[in-house]
DNA sequence: GTCGGAATAG
DNA sequence: CTATTCCGAC
């Protein structure tokens, strides 16, 4: 009852509205109202509201996780997040250290953010803690040995879990972003770097093993990903930003941004303020979910974007930078580390220097990594993580089905590259879509549904080039008949589900 | 400080 | 399922 401010505004979807929800949310409340029902609230300084407030609430959708099927309530590394964010807990919690690298500097503190947020009263470090290092094996979290409190994300795992539509583990953008949260002791990973290699990439390193995985029947969890996962990512726009590197296999200029709407580079790329509106001629009105499909597609090389009516297939947002909104206020991310960390070798990997030999395979350098990660190279042999040692064991690779997530990059071990390669994603890639497509507006939305024939052995494989196209953009002569087919299956598929409905 | 097992709650 | 709560071990 405490915290239970999700049904006030039943239908919170604009992204203003939200941010201004989430920020009185964040904002250090004044002693009063329902504080004093649970809440342990000894400090006054800052402490977050369960109250019922109207307008308090992000709408019930962003605290629906589908991370966690059963979940109502925000989780913990949602909360983080959310803490992260706000300037006002930087004294508290912030980025520090490596991409995706947080510290806890006042763990009691952020342990009583937690516990009033939870409405736990009695929770403490020492639980929260508890509940981090179940993140662990979820690899959405890690710690980084030998810095007291600080963990560090796995933002590849963050946003896999709000856009697994698109299969990113399966797709070149993925791949891209892999690199960056999968990390690879390649010197030089700065995105310009990473872009730069992409066209020299072997076929073997971006398209089998991804795709050749077998087939496993569709899990249940197919349909808990859904694309509201995210409050951050999908406040109500998608968040339009210049992918510094993420041009994927295919060298275009300009580059597209992250089909997910999300650049970790960029500051503020969780922040519920800097999410650009939608454009204006958008199919997909922004009262609802960003549509990530859409942006992606719009956005994207070739083979995807030119599944896209000829309207939307531009994207119409090529610009110069393909840059299709601004950005930010306010870093809620950890700083691009590019400029920083140019010496750097993990941007973004789940490791941290300790743990980069470890984690990376010795010689893994960029398009090793990706070949590794294509190919599945590391099959079993390799070396764990002692996080993964513990839990290695036991902890096999569903145990981190509850994300779901095809998690390419990971945080440690090359064992759990291999685990999220399953196929339940691939398979489920399909139905997930489905899913989201139907129940949001998919007739305007060509792209997925169309795109997994039913018998094809990955949803996307048919749209990516067995080969990495030439260097230069492929003509567009060259997409345009096989788009101009699978549009027509596209329609196929939808009549079908017509007559089926 | 950190870790993960176990029991338990919701 | 995700925590929460304890707790012993390192």
């Amino acid at each position: 009852m405490c915290c239970d401010i999700k049904h006030i505004i039943p239908h919170l979807h604009h992204s203003s509205v939200i941010q201004t929800a989430a920020a009185a949310l964040l904002r250090p409340q004044p002693p009063g109202e329902q504080r004093d029902k649970r809440q342990a609230s000894s400090s006054s300084s800052s402490s977050l509201s369960c109250s019922l407030r109207p307008g308090f609430a992000f709408p019930d959708w962003a605290y629906k996780p589908e991370s966690s099927p059963g979940s109502r309530q925000i989780q913990l590394w949602h909360f983080i997040l959310e803490l992260l964010q706000k300037e006002e807990y930087q004294g508290v919690i912030a980025w520090q250290g490596d991409y995706g690298e947080f510290v806890i500097k006042d763990p009691d503190e952020v342990a009583r953010l937690w516990g009033i947020r939870k409405c736990k009263p009695h929770m403490n470090y020492d639980k929260l803690s508890r509940a981090l290092r179940y993140y662990y094996n979820k690899r959405i979290l890690h710690k980084t040995k030998g810095k007291r409190f600080t963990y560090k994300f796995n933002f590849s795992k963050v946003v896999l879990v709000n856009y697994p539509i698109l299969d990113m583990a399966n797709s070149p953008f993925f791949l891209a972003q892999n690199h960056f949260n999968g990390g690879s002791t390649a010197p030089d990973c700065t995105p310009e770097a990473i872009q730069s290699l992409f066209p020299r990439l072997p076929d073997s390193s971006r398209g089998t093993s991804l795709f050749d995985r077998g087939t496993t029947a569709p899990g249940p969890e197919g349909d808990k990903l859904r694309l509201d996962t995210f409050p951050f990512l999908s406040s109500g726009a998608p968040c339009y930003s210049k992918p510094p590197s993420l041009l994927g296999p295919y060298p275009r200029n300009p580059p597209f941004d992250y089909p997910w709407g999300f650049n970790p580079y960029l500051p503020g790329a969780f922040s519920l303020n800097n999410c650009p509106k939608l454009p204006p001629g958008s199919l997909y009105p922004s009262q609802f979910y960003p549509n990530p499909l859409q942006s992606s597609l719009s956005q994207l090389p070739h083979p995807f974007s030119s599944l896209l009516p000829p309207g939307e297939a531009g994207g119409g947002e090529r610009g110069a930078n393909g840059t299709a909104g601004g950005q930010p206020t306010r870093p809620c991310l950890p700083p691009y580390p590019g400029g920083l960390s140019l010496g750097r070798t993990d941007i973004g990997s789940g490791a941290t220097l300790g743990e980069r030999v470890e984690d990376n395979p010795p010689g893994t350098g960029l398009s090793l990594g990706l070949g590794a990660v294509g190919l599945g190279a590391g099959t079993g042999a390799e070396r764990q993580s002692p996080t993964e040692r513990r839990g290695g064991v036991k902890q096999d690779p569903e145990s981190d089905s509850d994300l779901e997530i095809t998690d390419l990059s990971d945080c440690s071990s090359e064992n759990e590259n291999e685990h999220d390669f399953g196929l339940r994603k691939e398979s489920s890639l399909a139905s997930r879509s489905q899913i989201l497509l139907d129940g949001k507006k998919a007739s305007a939305l060509p792209p997925i549904s169309a795109l997994p024939p039913p018998v094809s052995p990955h949803p996307l494989k048919s749209l990516i080039p067995i080969t990495p196209p030439p260097p230069p953009p492929p003509s567009l002569a060259a997409s345009l008949s096989p788009s101009m087919a699978l549009r027509e299956r596209h329609r196929e598929t939808e009549s079908v589900k017509m007559m089926h409905s």
